[in-house]
DNA sequence: AATGAATGAGATTTCATTCAT
DNA sequence: AATGAATGAAATCTCATTCAT
């Protein structure tokens, strides 16, 4: 029931946009009463909460995927991999993404996904401490938390924005140089020619 | 008159958030009756586009005084300038901003102020030209495209958001390096090095 | 509960007007609240509609019980009847059918019930074919149109207007005679003579 | 300055129909203020009111040419005349007319013109005591208060309303036909015959 | 006299939420 | 558990009318 709900929650959603998300037309379309649709969440946020969570969850696991497939790779393709799918997962959840991105009333700033966000920025953790281990942790948090910003923001503009002449492909490469050069200091040593 | 209104609306944004804002409130606020705020604004919407139009105006002004600034300055100091400017702009429109970030439906992810990215791409253009002239036009455009992106989400970020222990000043410092780094593929003439 | 809205809504434009007439107003008289009637009436428009539609019924109901009778009188008595029956149903929905009259902007000057006047309009025909059999079809349209008028507009004085010192009954045998003489060009062999 | 609002009144009821008829947009319609309308009207109500009596006197004006000429000719010429002129009048006051019968807020039923009616209704009786002369008086009055609500009735039917295939001369024949033969009980000494 | 900015009651309509069944 | 009719606060917008200038 709970399922059918959030089901209808998305259609709605995809359909009519976030402001035409009323409890009423979400019971219809689920086939539930909304005294029902009571029962299983508190109110309107709730759902809305819940149906996010979700999403969430399932970028989440798309994620984690490619983020396993990535150690064995090299640091670059690495990235590009994970954003890559990032933005593939994204696309897939584009209606409910777009509408909460638009409208919904989250308060953060970009954080639509958080625990995506958190997920990505812990295995980044493990990225820098193997290719920059000399970097000073409280640096290293600094450009983590910037580099998910930007990570999750270029994902976005790249899944959702049509991009005027330029392919999807090409975006991702040049986010994933952006990451790998934000995050490590020098990652081709050149900090060694650049320090003499 | 005007004014008044914008100010409440402003103000009513900042207490109650997009949701909370209603004609009724917004007069009530402004100490003038609703009639009133419909001889000066045809609707709700008109209200708000000119709330954006004016606050994205102080923005852009401020922005442009900083562009003037930084043309006489190194490439990266000119950036960090522009970046920190625009940082500090946001953060005294703090209120209206984040408020139209995450809750007005403007239908643009992230593009809350149109004209500043629309600005701030001309003069990067500029930018790249004189710093990377070899630079394909349309491999320049994908990058000044992306760097947009990430310029005004790492500046909202770090107007908006509380930072966990790390000062402002180093995000700034970093997203420059970030903008540099992706906007001319090889600021330092590594690339030759690299193709070896 | 749609019925309770309706009398709600019929009482209304009694004692207050068509312009009087408010959805509020009618809830509030009808002990419901407006979201119940907007369960049940789309707009404010549906609502008077659908109140027009039965009244017009009703009349049409009663109407096509004298019609019935009418087949098995003699013209003029037939006529007579029609038309008594006719201003009596209209004096019974005397309310709504005035305010209606007066006032709701139908676009149909004095056409107020145009489901009756059709009606009659129909049985007028035949009647005209017996009685009348070789009046040119073209004729007998243009004079059946005119009566139409003639009638409808003659009960509804005799219906809704106070008549100063003449009884109802005189009015309708001259109304009923009009039409005679009106449809029929010349009831008694007139023309003969009249050729000459 | 009067005559400046109510033209403006009568052009705003034609280009917006009764409904669209506020006091801000006549005044701006008569380049005055609002103000300036209020020093000459109590109210909306006494502006409409005051319109409709300057449309009756202007048909008035051109009925009573009509009437005048009315007498010189044999009865059932003039009766036509009559109708003919009252038909043009009100085709030519069209738009007030028919704002004001589909939606002004009268009261009286078909009394769009009461002037119109009294005046025509007195000229009537002249006519009936002329070519009925042994009609009871208040047989007459009978007679004469129903031709009035016809002719006006009619009048505005074919004036207004396009009718479908009969033309205009044909049905102000008609009508003129009908009100002698309602307003005088024999008009050919047809009752002799029909009393045996 | 004239102006027109300001008023504010009131109209239509929506929708989150409740509660008797 | 489920239903869905009912609620009513609240939102947007209009417009007749006033009154300080």
């Amino acid at each position: 029931m709970i399922d059918r709900i959030l089901a209808a929650t998305a259609q709605v959603l995809e359909e009519r946009g976030y402001a035409g998300l009323s409890t009423n037309r979400v019971a219809e379309q689920a086939g539930v009463s909304v005294g029902s649709l009571y029962r299983y969440f508190a109110d309107k946020n709730e759902l809305i909460e819940e149906l996010r969570a979700r999403s969430s969850a399932d970028v989440l696991g798309e994620l984690t995927g490619a983020l396993t497939d990535a150690v064995a790779m090299p640091a670059r393709d690495g990235v590009r991999h994970v954003l890559a799918v990032l933005v593939g997962s994204l696309q897939r959840h584009r209606a409910i993404t777009a509408a909460m991105i638009d409208e919904a009333p989250l308060g953060a700033h970009g954080n639509i996904l958080p625990e995506v966000e958190r997920q990505l920025a812990q295995v980044t953790r493990i990225f820098v401490a193997v290719h920059a281990p000399s970097l000073d942790p409280a640096e290293a948090e600094a450009r983590i938390h910037l580099a998910m910003g930007v990570a999750l923001n270029a994902c976005l503009r790249i899944a959702l924005q049509p991009a005027p002449g330029i392919t999807e492909d090409r975006l991702i490469d040049l986010t994933a140089d952006l990451m790998v050069l934000g995050l490590v200091p020098d990652p081709l040593g050149r900090s060694a020619t650049h320090a003499e």
